[in-house]
RNA sequence: GGACCGUUAGCUCAGUUGGCUAGAGCGCUCGCCUCACACGCGAGAGGUCACUGGUUCAAGUCCAGUACGGUCCA
């Protein structure tokens, strides 16, 4: 026993009368934090260690019940591995950087960001941030993207504390001296430089590309951060015009986009349209060219068979315009409107009068007149089709993606590098993963990629792009030869910084340089948790003890985001994967079968339920969802644990009490327990604790706490009501053997409960033991066996069914358990009655029979005679 | 359309490499203040293991298929 555990809670302190659960979250996570009880020791050696990376959560509000559940399956784990020796590295983050937490200060204090506005130094918050009324009233006000980061870090800190309290009221054991932000300065400064080392190494690229574009927040979104939805459309029937005079229908959910039509496509092996293959048509309306061509992705199914491509509509005419080396008609500009300008290609009046109808329109609006300029023109047929077809969105947004051409940054994941994939395929094998089948999410989504990470966003609270640009002399920036800073610099804000070899004054004019304005993908920063926690950058002694991690929990639905981004940045940047081990929650489920979440307005306040049910009884809840399976939302559940917990407390007072040697409490003598009763219970025992380890070796902390729970109910209800008596008062071997045998159960459960139910345990745990529960070695099978002796777990069955029987009498007739019985025969087979014989009189004391004769038969039975009833 | 998961008592779920009469908790019914606990204790009722075939001495469990529900991806 070192100090730390001679010291993490007081020597002893007296049994209550009457014990409680209240108060027991703030009394004990305050000496945990005194005594540094779940404190890492850095001294240890790398296989002492087990390090876990902790997905930091969004900070952009307030926590919710599915990360009470999620976070608490980790902290079983942490605390398993606490007790069986490991050192546990157990940092907590929180993640602030983004667009949630944009979001979040634009609402709570009613301002918008306008980069293009001068910093303002004397600059205060409103004064009625956080009520939406008087904010509503007044409207938002414009501020500097400066005065904008500095509300986002305002607000987060803010958040952080609040998330800090009630983690560490739900009892979750992370050292507290171990956190960050994915927007602190180290965390700027480390995803700068990972991302320097990515294009050193040609991991990082820009391109000038279409890619998916969210027109509300006028951002570039990765495909990792898009979603299906299905939506309301209809087909139209558009007539284009063949050379030889004839008409060519095809149908499309996006009329609007004729302008931007650059060719029509149908599938190879068409008969109805392979003699067209390689002619022109010409679009109805504005009378451009368009080639008829060939493609595998269209869909003889679908509308007539051919479609028409724009530049663009969606992302198959992203590939059509790859695969088939066509011109670009972008019409839609970032913020979602026909632009001003008609495409060069337009050259009839016609055309351009009508494409002015367009200008300047949303999409929706586009689309209303262009059905009407079709239908002037006679070229579109019969009635537009209504149909539901799925539309990609912004998980965030609430207006479908457009796609807009822009220069972009990028990092390679494999969906352009078929080796690169087959590696990060292999780095999933590397792991692994509880429970298993959760690899196929992995693997299914990175052989479903198409293109690179794009990791630029043109947002504001974000961790900058390290890079400037020189300004040739005509002001136009050359980009092809970006400008990096000096390592030593970093973190750096190339809006502010100067870039070397520049003055500050040449900023924005001809030959001098401009900052690269966009921020990173969060997850650009959040995927170097492993990095940032195991000090990557600069603490080398730390890295070496803690990376590769040991364990990366997260809830199923970010396999394909934060895990796999994550991935990603170990395999380009140390060539391992980041962790041994992954582990999958699944989510919290409403009693309808929903997920649960902010936006269905169906979410529980957690802090809510820690104090109305206690920290120990919400924990209970999450851990009987097993890994990776969705759980319902159960306050039954709760009630559950509760009960459990003041069952432990009062079981526990009970056990400690027997006779008048409690001084002696603490100490347990294995070698008194000789009563094969006893034994029995122990041997038993000794199975719970290889099952409850072997479950807790595989991440399965719901398997290890039903064996216990179970165990512990009959140890109650049975072992404990069966061996009472003897205990009291029986002959000195006699008793000395149950209080013992008693010692080392609860000495054994509480250990076992220890992960799941931290405070109760520990409560117990310091009325009859020094140091804190959580320090100590996880129970060993081998000493309880030990310590069974030749204890044939069958005895406790056979006794217990036996006074199950006797009960069962005195139930049936109405009378209390305490009812003495005059006289009782039980008919067993010889079997049974032979483990029975040598443990009857704790049968007999139990069930208060003065007499009982055994009987040989086939089967367990009995009769009774009460004593008479008083009147 | 592809991949994965699930379907066992009214509800929530266990049931490991096939092996006695399929279990637990909640809820329900009926009792009991018993020298730890009435926030407790005892007893009881309640199931065609989604369906159809197959393998086997033996299938909730293994295999094939079907239906329904869910998730992820197209």
């Amino acid at each position: 026993m070192n100090d730390r555990e001679s010291s993490a809670g007081p020597r002893r302190s007296a049994i209550p009368d009457k014990p409680t659960l209240e108060g027991l979250e703030g009394r004990w996570g305050t000496v945990w934090e005194e005594h540094g009880t779940y404190r890492f020791d850095r001294t240890r050696a790398r296989d002492e260690v087990f390090s876990i990376d902790t997905p930091p959560p969004t900070v952009s509000g307030s926590l919710h019940v599915g990360h009470v559940f999620s976070y608490t399956h980790t902290d079983t784990v942490a605390r398993y591995q606490r007790m069986r020796g490991s050192e546990v590295f157990y940092p907590m983050g929180w993640d602030d950087n983004g667009l949630p937490t944009e979001r979040r200060v634009q609402n709570y204090y009613g301002v918008r960001c306008d980069p293009s506005l001068p910093h303002d130094p004397t600059f205060e918050p409103p004064a009625d941030a956080g009520d939406p009324k008087s904010i509503k009233k007044r409207g938002d006000v414009n501020i500097s993207r400066r005065n904008f980061v500095d509300l986002c870090r305002r607000l987060t800190t803010e958040d952080e504390k609040a998330f800090e309290a009630l983690w560490r009221h739900l009892g979750l054991s992370v050292d507290w001296t171990q956190t960050y932000t994915t927007i602190d300065e180290r965390s700027r400064r480390l995803a700068q430089r990972a991302f320097l080392g990515n294009l050193a190494r040609g991991e990082a690229y820009q391109m000038e590309a279409p890619s998916l574009w969210d027109v509300t927040f006028r951002t570039a979104v990765a495909q990792a951060e898009l979603e299906d939805r299905d939506r309301p459309g209809a087909y139209y029937r558009l007539i284009f015009h063949a050379p030889d005079g004839s008409d060519v229908q095809i149908a499309t959910t996006r009329p609007e986009l004729l302008v931007s039509c650059v060719a029509l496509v149908a599938h190879p092996d068409d008969e109805r349209y392979r003699p067209m293959f390689g002619q022109f048509v010409t679009t109805p309306v504005f009378g451009v060219e368009v080639p008829v061509l060939a493609h595998e992705l269209a869909d003889p199914e679908k509308g007539t068979g051919i479609a028409m491509i724009c530049t663009f509509g969606d992302t198959t005419d992203v590939t059509w315009w790859r695969e088939l080396d066509l011109p670009v008609r972008a019409v839609i500009d970032r913020s979602g409107r026909f632009a001003q300008e008609a495409p060069a290609c337009i050259c009839t009046e016609t055309g351009l009068t009508a494409y002015r109808r367009l200008a300047g329109k949303t999409v929706f609006s586009a689309q209303e007149e262009m059905v009407t300029i079709l239908g002037e023109t006679g070229e579109v047929v019969g009635d537009p089709e209504p149909i539901t077809h799925p539309v990609k969105f912004f998980e965030k947004g609430d207006k479908p993606l457009e796609i807009v051409s822009s220069r972009q940054w990028y990092i390679t994941n494999g969906g352009r590098d078929l080796d690169l994939q087959a590696d990060l395929i292999a780095r999933g094998d590397e792991m692994t993963w509880h429970p298993p089948y959760m690899q196929a999410r992995y693997t299914n989504w990175v052989e479903g990629l198409n293109g690179d990470w794009l990791i630029s966003r043109q947002r504001f609270f974000g961790v900058p792009l390290p890079l400037w640009y020189a300004l040739d002399d005509t002001g136009e920036p050359v980009y092809d030869d970006p400008i990096t800073p000096d390592p030593a610099d970093l973190p750096i804000d190339p809006s502010s910084d100067t870039a070397p070899g520049y003055t500050e004054d040449q900023r924005g004019l001809p030959s001098g340089f401009i900052g690269d304005p966009d921020v990173m993908d969060t997850w650009a920063t959040s995927s170097l948790s492993p990095q940032i926690a195991c000090g990557w950058d600069g603490d080398d002694d730390l890295f070496a003890r803690t990376y590769p991690m040991d364990m990366r929990p997260q809830a199923h639905d970010i396999i394909r985001t934060w895990l796999f981004s994550t991935a990603v940045r170990s395999h380009l940047e140390e060539g391992v994967a980041p962790w041994r081990h992954c582990a999958l929650s699944g989510w919290v489920l409403d009693p309808d079968r929903k997920k649960m979440s902010k936006s269905k307005g169906n979410v529980v306040t957690p802090m809510g339920l820690l104090e109305q049910y206690g920290s120990d009884a919400v924990r209970y809840w999450a851990a009987s969802g097993r890994p990776g399976t969705d759980t319902a939302f159960d306050d039954g559940k709760m009630k559950i644990g509760r009960r459990l917990a003041i069952k432990i407390l009062n079981a526990s007072r009970f056990v400690l009490g027997f006779g008048d040697d409690s001084d002696q409490a603490g100490s347990i003598d294995t070698a008194t327990i000789t009563n094969p009763l006893d034994q029995a219970m122990l041997a038993r025992l000794a199975s719970l604790v290889n099952e409850a380890t072997s479950a807790f070796e595989g991440f399965d902390y719901a398997r290890s706490l039903e064996r216990t729970e179970t165990f512990f109910w009959s140890f109650t209800d049975d072992y404990v009501e069966l061996v009472k008596n003897r205990a009291y008062e029986g002959d000195e071997a006699g008793a000395a053997s149950a209080r013992n045998a008693l010692r080392m159960a609860l000495s054994t459960m509480l250990r076992l409960f220890a992960p799941i139910l931290p405070f109760v345990t520990e409560e117990v745990w310091s009325w009859w033991q020094d140091g804190s529960v959580h320090r100590q070695a996880w129970p060993s099978a081998d000493e309880i066996s030990s310590a069974a002796g030749a204890g044939d777990p069958k005895v406790a069955d056979v006794a217990a069914d036996a006074l199950a029987e006797l009960r069962r009498h005195k139930t049936n007739a109405k009378r209390s358990l305490v009812t003495p019985v005059v006289t009782a025969t039980i008919t067993d087979t010889p079997e049974r009655l032979s483990l029975l014989r040598p443990v009857l009189a704790d049968v007999a004391a139990a069930a208060r029979a003065k007499h009982i004769v055994l009987s040989e038969g086939d089967v367990l039975s009995s009769e009774v005679e009460l004593e008479e009833a008083p009147e």
